[in-house]
DNA sequence: TTTGGCATGTAATCCGTTACATGATTAG
DNA sequence: CTAATCATGTAACGGATTACATGCCAAA
């Protein structure tokens, strides 16, 4: 019954280092954005839950800059993260507002359908852009962490989804045009 | 603020047939299930908003059999999908419980996350064959309704991603056992 | 000086699942 | 007779977003 997820997602980001909740929020969007969220509205509690349960301290910091508290990671921490990656991950139930409206799209005229698949493939262009962008800057960092290569693979999955939609938008525009040209027979060959 | 996609999955189903809460709770789970899910909890009182709302019409069918309720679109239910469907879709966010974990990898041993994987193979593998089963099927039906493209979009979409799913997890099993090899020097060429 | 980013939090609300509750019908 | 399936609903809970609220600091 208990999952939450927003607890394991929080200690795996302080295994690395001793972060606020708003950095903590920062690195959320910007690192593992393209396969999760959380809202400050669950990472605030939780760190206070998951300091009440010694998974983490927290340490206020008030040396110069204004205020803020930075929470560490414990060894009990470490034991709980390292439990919950051993279970099995949850399957993904995918839900999809563009695949509903296509659905059921006979409601509606292909050329509405067909707006709605040019925005898709514009926002999977330049994420997938931004993935690439990010995997060369990995690939250009001498250093190479350990982490370096769990970190590569989810880019991959990313990438790999992104070219899979892209493809899969293109070969349904094209399904759309025919849809549309059958259904305005009387204008001739235009469009 | 108002999104509340029950309502216009309920409306687009609706558009096919009467149908009661029991029946669409089934053509969900059976014909949109790969991307969309929606529980009795949602379903029951949404249809009793609808109908308030005068975009069904529920009938009690009492004859001969027990109780249940039909649910009939109105002209005003069409209305209020079709306006709907030409909204932009929202984009999808999604939430991957399994790229967590391999992000967070260094954590534990390549051999945990490549059990994980394989359990991802495998669901993937029998979904992808269910898809292009439905696919022939719905191939190999004769009459071909209005709305059979449509559907077979939202197969291929299911399709494809699957299928990249598949390759990229082939790709990071063996990105993993080449970690594992790393790890383990001592063992010798075994594994 | 005022805008934007840093920083933290709470409250209201909604979305969604699960558990509970009930009962009829039908096939084995 | 009894198990499975049809059929309908509510209640409780938990997960998650959004809005609200506050205030400092630095740069333009």
């Amino acid at each position: 019954m208990k999952k939450n997820r927003t607890r394991y997602v929080l200690l795996g980001l302080l295994t690395e280092a001793p972060k606020s909740g708003y950095q903590l929020k920062q690195e959320i969007d910007e690192v593992i954005g393209h396969f999760w969220n959380e809202s400050y509205g669950q990472i605030y509690p939780e760190l206070q839950r998951l300091a009440a349960d010694d998974l983490v301290e927290a340490h206020a910091e008030a040396n110069g800059r204004r205020g803020r508290t930075l929470y560490t990671i414990t060894n009990a921490g470490r034991a709980e993260l390292d439990e919950w990656l051993r279970l099995p991950a949850e399957p993904e139930h995918r839900r999809s507002e563009l695949l509903l409206k296509l659905y059921f799209g006979s409601n509606t005229s292909p050329e509405v359908l067909r707006g709605h698949l040019r925005d898709f493939r514009e926002r999977a262009l330049s994420f997938l852009a931004m993935l690439e962008a990010v995997e060369r800057d990995l690939a250009a960092s001498g250093e190479m962490p350990p982490q370096a290569a769990y970190w590569r693979m989810t880019l991959r999955a990313g990438e790999a989804m992104a070219r899979a939609r892209l493809s899969w938008i293109d070969e349904s525009i094209d399904t759309l045009s025919g849809l549309a040209a059958d259904a305005t027979p009387a204008t001739g060959s235009d469009e």
